[in-house]
DNA sequence: GCGACAG
DNA sequence: ATCTTGTCGC
């Protein structure tokens, strides 16, 4: 299974070189042009990446409020003003006078994430909240880090629910091609997880369950990387994360072991469930992703949680992280010698 | 002005 | 996520 993304970073220069000399936009405008304003970041992430890289027009990309941002090019905030001026554009205290004179927003484009968001729908339509099992056996954990913006480290765990015991551990490294936008998580992760899943498959170690680090149906689009990955792979899974990405809740107060539902703001239904794992820390938010029920998917997070997170997650969080910065380490020593 | 905003 | 990218809504 081989999933087709954009190559937001070449549109995001290809929008960039058609603001004309002596125009300025915005890094919501071009997040616009990539389909979605939740873009924003990631467009200055872009930008600022090709900064070091080539000599791109980075210095026409400024703030929504007519404020020069700093970023993006070598100089900073002074060598953008400095070549605003030089093309016409009049600033005065680090704002570009009568800015909607000079904003271009009117992008040639096809807004690649308005494709994604309808790809997600579709996705949503096959997610089930029912079982496609009634009795779990193995429970994986899947995680990924990063050993920079562009290179992720993936790792699967699998193991026994009764016993806790570990079976296995799976590595997959690979370039990722597409940035972290939130809502669109999927599109970053789901191909190293792929990969390592494809490969567990063939080795008959795929669980019956697998915990994701990420978002179930708690998503604007009830598609988060977890429901996404239990469709493709037509296998139930559960999100999990240490931040709420959708959804209304209160978790005030709350004592260990204590769950509450996480509504649904459009229409009240009970999406998630925030639960408190451990009485030091925050709760963490669950939710389907496919093929379970949220009472069977909060039934397992308590019981495969030690510390903070469910032991699956937390093993492939370490051995992710131990494989992507590890050989850092040891390349920068071996620099060092 | 402060907090959201999966990873 | 890693080491810093913006916008929106309260």
């Amino acid at each position: 299974m081989v999933i087709d993304v954009p190559d937001l970073r070449h549109l995001t220069l290809d929008y960039l070189h058609q603001v004309p000399r002596g125009k300025v936009t915005t890094y919501r405008a071009l997040a616009l042009a990539l389909g979605d304003v939740v873009a924003s970041r990631a467009v200055g992430q872009i930008l600022a990446e090709f900064e070091a890289l080539e000599e791109h027009p980075s210095h026409r990309v400024i703030y929504n409020d007519g404020q020069i941002s700093p970023y993006g090019v070598v100089g900073g905030r002074l060598s953008k003003a400095d070549r605003l001026r030089a093309e016409g554009i009049p600033i005065v205290g680090w704002r570009v006078q009568h800015f909607e004179h000079y904003l271009f927003e009117c992008f040639r484009t096809e807004r690649p994430l308005l494709k994604l968001r309808k790809m997600q729908s579709e996705i949503s339509q096959l997610v089930s909240c029912e079982p496609l099992r009634d009795k779990f056996r193995t429970a994986g954990g899947v995680d990924l880090s990063y050993r920079d913006d562009w290179h992720g480290v993936g790792a699967y765990v699998l193991m026994n629910i009764q016993s806790q015991e570990i079976l296995s551990i799976d590595i997959a490294e690979q370039q990722v091609a597409f940035p972290y936008i939130p809502s669109y998580l999927a599109f970053r992760e789901l191909p190293v997880l792929l990969s390592l899943l494809e490969t567990a498959r063939d080795d008959q170690r795929l669980a019956d369950v697998i915990l994701v680090d990420g978002s179930g149906i708690l998503h604007p689009r009830q598609v988060g990387l977890a429901s996404h990955l239990g469709v493709i792979l037509n296998l139930p899974t559960i999100g999990v994360t240490k931040s709420k990405l959708y959804g209304e809740v209160s978790i005030h107060g709350m004592k260990a072991g204590e769950v509450r539902a996480i509504l649904d703001p459009e229409n009240g239904r009970k999406i998630g469930a925030a639960i408190k794992t451990t009485e030091r820390a925050d709760p963490i938010y669950v939710s389907v992703g496919h093929g379970i029920t949220l009472e069977m998917a909060t039934d397992l997070v308590l019981r495969l949680s030690i510390r903070k997170l469910p032991v699956p997650i937390e093993r492939a969080h370490q051995a992710s992280r131990e494989m992507a910065q590890g050989v850092k380490r040891v390349t920068q020593q071996s620099l060092d010698l």
